[in-house]
DNA sequence: CCAAGTGTGTACTATATACGACACATGACA
DNA sequence: TGTCATGTGTCGTATATAGTACACACTTGG
């Protein structure tokens, strides 16, 4: 169920054709992780690492950090910092956003962008 | 630094004035802990409990889910599925909220819920 | 005055999280 | 053909999470 796994080594075997630097043991070792870990992690025998492991082979890897942490099942901690200072606030604005097209919710971060507040 | 517990002690010691089923033993038999775990998590020996119990713990209170979940240090479990379908809309509109006054935050969730899409 | 209820100290535990260390077989390539 | 790099299997571990179980001393209401 977890594609955190197979998109990531999906992602570094597509870098390693082109650059022989992106081998399990070369992104490991920029990562800061065993090679054999990062095996496991691509063949999702274990679990998606923890949030600053991940952020760092996404950035490694080229790919957007909230996206990497999606994918592993978890949300940025600087994100859930912001919620937590306004809990109602958020929740409610979340929630709203539930169901509403990708349209809509992009024109709601244009308008706050453009906010005159 | 967490004042869940201290928040929930004032909470309980409150309804318990006048009302004597909101002993430590009574509640945590309601909400399914054992009253010496919630004497802890009172008293702040121990962190913050589960999401689910935190939630048990804010309903048997009268208080709100996601602002006990805060005092915890949590950010819903449904709150995070949500962001985590779309992380980079989320991730964005978040960030750009992060510093907003409570005002347009507000009109943003109005905007949202009176919304035509 | 005593029985029931109150909060709490101590000790223990089960499961999950997040990895490291090392050895090994296979394959490429010079 | 030998060396180097490749990925991976096995084993171990430290820390955190999320509690339970039981006993104990104090208080209070009938």
């Amino acid at each position: 169920m977890t594609l955190f796994g197979p998109t990531t080594r999906a992602i570094r075997e597509r870098l390693y054709e082109e650059d022989r630097r992106y081998s399990v043991r070369q992104v490991a070792g920029r990562v800061g992780i065993e090679p054999a870990y990062l095996s496991k992690i691509e063949r999702g025998e274990v679990s998606p690492p923890s949030e600053v492991t991940t952020v760092r082979l996404a950035k490694e890897l080229g790919q957007d950090p909230d996206v990497m942490l999606a994918l592993a099942g978890k949300v940025s901690a600087d994100l859930q910092a912001i919620i937590r200072k306004r809990p109602r606030l958020f929740a409610d604005l979340i929630r709203q956003l539930k169901e509403a097209p990708d349209e809509a919710v992009l024109r709601v971060v244009r308008e706050v962008r453009d906010g005159d507040w």
